[in-house]
DNA sequence: GGAAAAAGTTTCCTATAGGAGACGCAACGT
DNA sequence: ACGTTGCGTCTCCTATAGGAAACTTTTTCC
């Protein structure tokens, strides 16, 4: 065996800045003195090490993905406060209807979705503006469903909410609706013209 | 120095399973995939190495905590997705549809709260609009401030959202913006009339 | 089909995450 | 002062994360 291989030389992961800086320490240590634990029993309850906790909280460590999603059961923090990191703003959004390019819209046949603030990545709610397509009523061959539960708001036009168990909802501007997003559910745009709706979605 | 040292055997990570089975590659892979990005384009934006994507992408390796933020950032991945494994309650028992009715009203000096689909009491997230009465322009002795997060989207009026952590922000019709409700907030209408504003809170 | 390019996987290596226990250091009673 | 106890840090060690490059597979042209 060969010392070096030459030219390979694997280099490992090199520089890599923490962009966290000091931030992501700090504050799992204060959510663990804010329940009164010690590092003992915090660390026990995560099911880690008593040093590797420390060694978190002091920054010493670039802890893996696993370990931080133990201690934030834990520590019931809240993931955003988490993510929210380097001065990135908490604050976003700032939009007319226009929709902003990228990813951040998704199409269908029936739906226009738009995200909106989206820039902002480490937010439990959802909220998106979705265009329904004027279109024939017809009967929903499959249901749109995800687990979590969710608000609806209508901006513009006339709509009707058609849901799993519930009897189909006639709806207009400034209505609004509040479900478990688990159950089938789909609209149909009744008026002319697209109507316009303003969702939050919470994933479950 | 002795070979091993009698019964301390430092013994590493052992067992240590990963409870999130196979759902987190998966989630990120698709995710990759659905904004077209080559294993090499996605490493590159994220700047972690090809290879690492791969492994994680294969639930080959537990990432670092470091590694997870950067990929949900180029990926757009929301967290709650990710954090979403430990079967977790299934939420929102039977009576979770509900729409709109009269709701209930709350007044001070500053707003005008009117909770939407407040028959429904087991959700989660708690839609209201409120109507931010015009006045002259103070600065806040006292911010609104309530763990969780928030949502709101502006119907009409101009006002504008002074926030602890961050510079005014002027808001119109149709502008959104999204923040933890822990920093302190408040709204000042900016024009004639009253502003009305859509509110979607998420206590934590 | 076959060559070439592109995408993804595996290998190999170093740096390091993370656990066990030693150590440091208060704050106490006695 | 001296244990003693409880909390946090540091040392030491193994297992492994993660990058570079080799390798394999898939796709794309011709």
């Amino acid at each position: 065996m060969e010392p070096i291989p030459s030219e390979e030389t694997g280099l490992g992961p090199e520089a890599m800045e923490a962009p966290d800086g000091e931030i992501l320490g700090k504050m799992i240590r204060d959510a663990r003195k804010e329940k009164g634990l010690t590092l003992e029993e915090a660390a026990r309850a995560a099911a880690i090490g008593r040093s590797t906790l420390s060694k978190i909280e002091n920054n010493q460590t670039r802890p893996s993905f696993e370990i931080i999603r133990r201690l934030m059961q834990t520590l019931e923090l809240e993931t955003p406060q988490l993510f929210v990191q380097s001065g990135q703003s908490g604050v976003t959004g700032r939009r007319d209807f226009t929709r902003t390019g990228l990813g951040e819209h998704k199409e269908t046949s029936t739906y226009d979705h738009e995200l909106l603030c989206s820039e902002l990545t480490s937010k439990r709610m959802v909220p998106y503006i979705s265009t329904i397509k004027a279109r024939d009523v017809t009967e929903f061959d499959n249901w749109v469903r995800h687990r979590g539960e969710e608000f609806m708001f209508v901006l513009s036009g006339e709509l009707i909410l058609y849901t799993e168990h519930y009897r189909p909802l006639r709806m207009g501007p400034g209505d609004s609706v509040y479900y478990d997003s688990g159950m089938g559910h789909g609209c149909v745009s009744v008026s002319e013209e697209d109507a316009k709706v303003l969702w939050v979605s919470l994933e479950v």
